[in-house]
DNA sequence: ATATCGGGTTTACGTTGTAGACCGGTCACG
DNA sequence: CGTGACCGGTCTACAACGTAAACCCGATAT
């Protein structure tokens, strides 16, 4: 009768039993999505399935593993190729653009936990995030290599897409965890002396900064995506057509 | 006489004093290259330097922001402009070239530091990763201006060049920090059971990757980078002329 | 009926970040 | 020439974390 609240009082209990790895991936993805990284523990994590914490390692292993498992659920939740299939009539352009819509609205989806699929170590060296599953490679790879690519330019274009995607979504889920709040914070500010290393900066001796300050503010993250997306789909276009 | 040899035998003490926060975050740096970040602690890198763990917190605001010093160390040694003032028969293409190289430079020398310049949260939102200081965005502008760009055009540059440079610099120290060593063991290997979520994994059922594993696994990341470079600087002149 | 075992619990340990008390030297000032 | 402040180190302590190991219990197979 040590502990009879439940430690966080996040959520009683039980969500959905049978336990197992997927639901435990599951439910520590909403809790990423909720309270962000730092806050997903065993032992909250448990809390939340209604069971103890040392459950969760016979289902997986450890939290390494854990991480791992969301990162590969995440990932997995990418569609190289539509549900319908798409004709040939739009061909690579329509693919690319699709995929990368696809794994766009993922990042957008879980924006505290695509900077994991960005910078977590792949299994082999070759695979890069975020496209980082063989079976996401490999439906890459075929649907390029099926509308007419050679073996290298589909590779190629697979180093350049996902250095693409990183880029843009890394910043764009970046932004968007500035505006939610970045940490969660357990509710204290007694703010420390020793420099308190200014949260609203001070910019007046920038004085490009300042005059720029609103349009660096501006949002045109999807749009941005849009036209670099286009520019990259130029320039492969022009790569194969020599 | 609880502990009379030092924790982490790594160096007995005293590299350099006066301790303070610059030789402190100098250290961590050094400590997180050799070692990685996770076994950058308090107490070993007051060992390190030394001197108690506790002593650090009379130069620093805890462990985030000793790693926030680490970030911004780095990023202040990005240099916008060559030492030698490039005269404006480069342009501004010369200007972003060497600041895409010198960025580079820093992330391949750190590469298990990078990750942390992509993805901790910036001062400001607008600030975006790797040119995430007011110093290096004011003359990151300047730098533009000063060519001719407009405020909206410097601007825009600026987020098109640092989604190009965290996609691309992420992705090269990442498949750098693979073949280094992902992250420094401390020397066990007992496997669990569990699904052994093979190490070495299995390709076969993948025909595509399987086909082409020796192209994905060739290293363009140089030629990859200067390509995607002057791709960029060509769509950049194109937006310009009109 | 009883042995097995999958899957939960309890307890405990080592490691981490860090608060807080202590403490010794140095230096300003009466 | 004391004497107090204070700067910057140490020591001790604690809470939170990941996790090993032992335990335990109900269902199932023999």
């Amino acid at each position: 009768m040590t502990s009879e609240h439940t430690p966080t009082p996040e959520q009683a209990a039980t969500p959905a039993r049978p336990l197992g790895r997927e639901l435990i991936v599951q439910e520590a993805i909403a809790m990423i999505d909720e309270h962000g990284l730092e806050r997903l523990t065993m032992r909250s994590l448990g809390a939340r399935l209604g069971v103890d914490a040392m459950a969760l390692y016979r289902h997986v292993n450890g939290r390494e593993d854990l991480l791992e498992g969301i990162v590969a659920a995440l990932v997995d939740q990418i569609q190289v190729d539509p549900d319908g299939r798409l004709g040939p009539t739009e061909g690579w352009q329509g693919l690319l653009q699709w995929l990368a819509r696809s794994v766009r609205q993922i990042a957008i989806d879980h924006p505290r936990i695509f900077p994991l699929v960005a910078t977590r170590h792949p299994a082999a060296p070759w695979l890069r995030p975020p496209l980082r599953s063989l079976r996401v490679v490999e439906d890459f790879l075929r649907g390029l290599t099926d509308r007419g690519f050679s073996d290298t330019q589909a590779v190629e274009t697979y180093r350049a897409f996902t250095s693409f995607l990183l880029g843009h979504l890394l910043l764009e889920v970046a932004a968007a965890g500035a505006t939610t709040g970045p940490v969660e914070q357990p509710l204290d500010e007694g703010d420390a002396d020793l420099e308190p290393h200014d949260q609203s900066l001070d910019v007046t001796d920038y004085p490009l900064i300042t005059r720029t300050r609103a349009l660096l503010s501006e949002d045109h993250t999807e749009r941005d995506f849009e036209v670099a997306l286009e520019a990259l789909l130029d320039r492969l276009d022009l790569a194969l057509s020599q």
